[in-house]
DNA sequence: CGTTCTATATAGATAGTCTATATAGCCCGT
DNA sequence: ACGGGCTATATAGACTATCTATATAGAACG
């Protein structure tokens, strides 16, 4: 309950604010799971087409903005095993989704690359996306919309990749 | 790139602020949707226990959340069919994570609810999103951090429950 | 060259997901 | 109260996803 006052402190106090809300930063960690939690369960279904489960659209995205890529680099990305990547480049290959194409480099790699068909589905997967939260971020304040805009260069410093 | 200026807004200016964020709501909304997904991408695999898929952890977390269940409440929270909520529900049942107990006001039901192994388990799953969460946001800036928390409200009314 | 490492594919097992259907209990009108 | 229709769950069968273990082929390096 006392770190419930966190959403209570005012905007930016310099140190003291600072020291505060990492004390409380794990109930800002929890709200902020809660809120992601939910969002994603929202966005999982009414931006999926039917018949696509949600690895072969993370792959299709990991693919749309990183290029064509070797299975195991997408199975890394993906958290998935490389024979399970496989499998699904394959069945993404037989959709027409993707070819795979031989590294001219490197005889034993496939290169993964989208097919403008596979192109057009990953931008309807992104604008579907964009279509519900931008829906979600209509029925906002002009206050708390702001905060929300306010909050994107940082949630995007959260996503940024970090070495381990 | 027009639209890009909405980032560079002051915070919190009135009606002004208001309308042209408006405008500009599609990158809003894109950028807040890249960001979610790479979160999720983030927690997806740092959550999860290894042997536990995501269905399993949404119907624990809903249970948590939400208490005893009838299965075909849990299968359209989670947007499945019902009869894939009774096999991962009789699975869990069988990895001793809930009970299903018949409801005394209605047999033809099932009335899902989590023993205390499970509880614990859910508890263990929000705790690990909350420690990941947290190292992401003690690499923020104050100024960085202060702004999540800020939107916290914001993010948390996005997710409020809404009738269609 | 030969050994070892790496990239991918295949095999086999288990689990998740769907549609179609069966079973049992609820609800309601006459 | 009984018969028809609705609802909650389970089962069956098909397909896909996922894993581990292993095979195959090429790379890297002494």
């Amino acid at each position: 309950m006392q770190a419930r006052l966190t959403t209570w402190l005012p905007f930016l106090r310099g140190f003291s604010l600072y020291n505060v809300s990492r004390m409380a930063s794990t109930r800002v960690a929890d709200q902020l799971g809660v809120a992601l939690t939910r969002l994603t369960n929202v966005l999982r279904e009414a931006v999926l087409p039917p018949g696509m489960n949600s690895a072969q659209a993370r792959t299709l995205l990991a693919l749309h903005d990183a290029g064509p890529q070797r299975v195991t680099d997408l199975a890394r990305l993906d958290h998935l095993k490389q024979p399970t990547m496989s499998a699904v480049v394959i069945r993404m290959e037989g959709l027409g989704w993707v070819r795979r194409l031989e590294d001219k480099d490197d005889l034993r790699a496939v290169i993964v690359r989208l097919t403008p068909a596979g192109e057009r589905i990953a931008s309807q997967l992104i604008a579907a996306r964009t279509t519900v939260l931008q829906s979600y971020l209509n029925t906002l304040s002009a206050t708390d919309h702001a905060a929300v805009v306010a909050a994107l260069p940082a949630l995007r410093k959260l996503t940024r990749r970090r070495e381990r």
